[in-house]
DNA sequence: TCGTTATGAAAGTAATTCCTTTCAAAGTCC
DNA sequence: GGACTTTGAAAGGAATTACTTTCATAACGA
């Protein structure tokens, strides 16, 4: 689909590019760029990754994803299983306030949406009004062209810079520019994490998916997402099973299994760690 | 001399017990007693440790000892040579006010130095006019017996209740109350490093002395002492390597191999972190 | 009260960190 | 200027820590 670090095509002069995605799954590679990215997601689900977030995207989420964050919207296997008609289905709509440098940029009612857009560094949740709102606002942006697309997307702006519109999910401040064959690598290495969590993975497999040593792959992997390969992991894990505990039947030990873990009491703690609640806590309410 | 944990033998209606030391080198096993143990340094120089604190003592030094603080007055190697004539001198008074429970304990005028000597339970050095006059009274405390040193010691404490009497030199409250067990073990491994400090010591050959695996040693250590092995390793060479720097005209370099460093560059790096100055710098002012 | 889940302690093992070396270069002091 | 010292960056490796297992036992819930 595009290389990575990629350039969101758009005419050099429009600051707005609208993107409809639909398929069976979404680009699956790790990436950045510097245009704000915001995502509503229609259908499918699955994990997203956002700077040193991980978490899952579900249908009615939107996403705001900051200048130069690495991300990506990565659908749930089943979406990959053949003769499932499992859809992805996402609107994005790509910023890039830079690019009206010539005309609008500079004009004082701009000057704090400007200072707003720029400081957005991180990956955001969209709740709240502003959320229902943004879906709206979204979907009206399709048939406009021009100056109707422009007041559009000011409009979503204005309910992003709402108080309580966005929810930072991201901590560090630290993922952001990565080099290109950093990306590259990282996308490789977080991949097959991704596509290999459910069983155990020695960190000599990793290392080797990133053509290093077990020491600098840990050197690198920390320096580059703030975590340890192993923590990255239980996050990852965690998710999966975090899904499972609450839309199956299956018990906390199958979770557990299900979800790359070969111990169950391990499990246990692991779980309490990083949800703060234990697996059957967290599975009622 | 002694076993460890020794029981400082007094009359067992004594509170006190007057001990002068006067040979080749001080006892060098690392041991502890509930007694609090005042030590005068008349003669001789060599390596403190008294807690988790780490460093030299010289003639002229008053130290006082809290409640089952494990420590060692090791005296310079140089002491241990034959044909030399170096002694180690010190007078040592231990001081057990429990021991005085029936009678004087619970008088209301001896609340507060009760409740004083109860808290001492670190490595300190006496210093400033409380130093010099404590100096006199333990000289003058020989000749007295009964009623007599019983008071020179009650004076004594009361110098010592000064407030700037005390400069505490450990830090953590933790190494105390040590199994005998432990304090065999941990005396073994510390006379084992102050003696090879100024070598290469792989982790496995201490580990051997303490009869453990390389991981089980270094939980034992850090859990006993605070410090990682290579940490306490370091600041055993720099009290060795101050001396040097001090009271020598050694090289920077030359000093750093004598200390067991292979490694100047390292070295400075290392004595830049932990004296908080370059050796150079620490040998000028 | 049984089946499942949660928690504690201890020890083995794998991961991660920090120590150490190396090399290069810059700073300091006679 | 030249010997010696200090500092930086990068990488290898030893030391240390964190993860993981195991076992025992407690707590929980149907």
């Amino acid at each position: 689909m595009k290389v990575i670090p990629f350039k969101v095509p758009k005419a050099s002069q429009d600051f707005i590019r609208y993107q409809v995605d639909d398929q069976p799954y979404f680009y699956d590679k790790l990436h950045q760029h510097p245009e704000l990215q915001l995502s509503l997601v229609l259908e499918g689900e699955g994990r997203l990754i956002g700077g040193d977030y991980i978490g899952r995207f579900a249908p009615g989420d939107v996403f705001l994803l900051g200048h130069d964050v690495p991300h990506v919207f990565r659908s749930d296997e089943q979406s990959y299983a053949p003769g499932q008609t499992a859809r992805s289905h996402a609107i994005f709509v790509f910023m890039d306030l830079k690019a009206l440098s010539g005309g609008l940029y500079n004009i004082t009612e701009l000057q704090e949406a400007k200072r707003f857009c720029e400081q957005l560094t991180g990956c955001y949740r969209v709740q709240g009004p502003a959320r229902e709102e943004i879906t709206r606002l979204v979907q009206a942006l399709q048939p406009e062209a021009g100056l109707g697309r422009l007041l559009g997307v000011l409009r979503i702006i204005e309910q992003l810079m709402l108080p309580e519109a966005l929810h930072c999910l991201s901590v560090a401040d630290q993922m952001r520019n990565l080099s290109e064959r950093e990306v590259k690598r990282l996308e490789r290495v977080l991949n097959f994490m991704m596509t290999h969590s459910h069983r155990a993975i020695a960190l000599e497999e990793v290392a080797a998916v990133a053509n290093m040593s077990r020491e600098a792959f840990c050197r690198f992997f920390k320096e580059r997402t703030r975590k340890t390969y192993v923590r990255y992991l239980q996050e990852l894990r965690m998710t999966n099973a975090c899904q499972l505990l609450l839309h199956t039947d299956q018990t906390v030990a199958s979770v557990a299994y299900a979800s790359g873990f070969a111990n169950l009491s391990h499990f246990n703690r692991v779980f309490s760690k990083l949800m703060g609640k234990t697996p059957r806590e967290y599975q009622r309410g």
